[in-house]
DNA sequence: CAGGAGCGATGACTTTAGTCACGGGAGGTG
DNA sequence: CACCTCCCGTGACTAAAGTCATCGCTCCTG
């Protein structure tokens, strides 16, 4: 995606006059990363804006054991780590690329601040932008302490199913798993559960919804 | 606490003019609620601000069981649900009062929107609020995912205590299982045995901390 | 095409958490 | 002071999740 292109699709840059999409174009550069590659790392003071063009970034949050929750996966045209641009702080997460060929567009935290001075309208979107953010992490935290993962991983077809009948898993189990904060294993078994109980198919990757109400309720009610 | 003594604390309201918070107390008025009643509800639109008064309101979540999420305790000077105020949306959570006698300032929607568009300096700060909701929730998801029962207990501890060799737990055992995304049970017997190893001491609802830093690591490594 | 890396499946087992059912104590109140 | 309500504690059991070890398949790559 062309870096002007992307930066029109960021929530917070929305409407922000063309002036100012000018100058973060001037002011940034385009930057690529291997799969697996860190764009930041939790804790780290803030770097600046950064803009998925191409891929897709990972941002999740490690355990001191190593084990990993995924809490967004950003694709082409969205914003990567912005809290720490609107509020000073450092990150609260780590963010890496998920696949290969990823691109950002990165502009340094100084010049996104003097274009964000000098045009009002963006901190103005900007509360919508961590509004939504904010939004997610409720739901994610919510998930976590109320929902059982055979409940998480019906929501997670759900959500990646987006209504079709027949679609395929694009994760690995290792990276769905991270998403529902469980393992790779637990992963696997749970699919098979649902498939023994009919409510999917499953061969491969490949997903058949054989019961969109049932798994409606099993993401719902808890069990 | 007066009223213009509560809004003075506010996060976002920190650095308005006199005026700005002369037009919230004329605007607004004072809620008093018993224990257990309810500000607002989850899915509701938005209704205001509320900033509190005295004694506490707890914000939190319900799953379709009943079972109960506490993300967190907002005590006088501390607005609570001020989300939808920034971003139009919908309550993502619930908020009721804690304690008896809480009391609530409530502006109304509409007025709040007037008088945050005259004084842009509310907006500006909005961003920290919600930046610091962000992190909170962060954690929360971070917590409940990654870490064991007897790690979220121990952080807690070592939250409430503050630093001190010994104080009192002032919320029953209840309340702090909803703080911990568990039952009642489990926080009386993770409690039993953290004294048993020598962790903590506890009689009644007396904590002594025994070794700080056993404690620590319990906290912050899983297990 | 041999070997290795990556991924998925699965059995066996352990650990952690949740549920159910009681008993008992503190403190308030008619 | 008898009773009730609200909590806490705890045993016994079940359920859910996590760990460990192993196998097999596919797809590279040298």
């Amino acid at each position: 995606m062309e870096p002007r292109e992307a930066l029109r699709q960021v929530l917070f840059l929305k409407t922000a006059g063309e002036e100012a999409i000018s100058e973060l174009i001037v002011s940034g550069q385009a930057r690529r990363l291997r799969k697996g590659e860190q764009l930041f790392a939790e804790f780290e003071r803030c770097r600046g804006l950064f803009v998925v063009l191409t891929g897709a970034i990972k941002v999740y949050k490690l355990d001191s054991r190593g084990r990993e929750l995924t809490l967004s996966v950003e694709t082409p045209g969205a914003s990567v780590g912005e809290l720490p641009l609107f509020d000073g702080g450092n990150y609260p997460y780590s963010a890496e690329a998920a696949q290969a060929d990823t691109a950002v567009w990165a502009v340094p935290r100084n010049r996104f601040r003097e274009v964000m001075r000098a045009h009002p309208e963006i901190a103005e979107r900007a509360l919508l932008a961590l509004g939504v953010r904010l939004r997610q992490m409720v739901q994610i935290a919510e998930a976590q302490s109320l929902y059982t993962v055979r409940a998480r991983l019906a929501a997670y077809l759900l959500g990646v199913g987006r209504g079709r009948t027949a679609f395929r898993l694009e994760e690995t189990n290792e990276a769905i798993s991270s998403h529902l904060g469980t393992v790779r294993e637990v992963v696997s078994r749970t699919l098979r559960t649902l498939k023994e109980a009919k409510v999917i198919g499953l061969s491969g990757r490949w997903i058949e919804v054989l019961d969109g109400e049932e798994l409606h309720r099993i993401a719902g009610a808890d069990q």
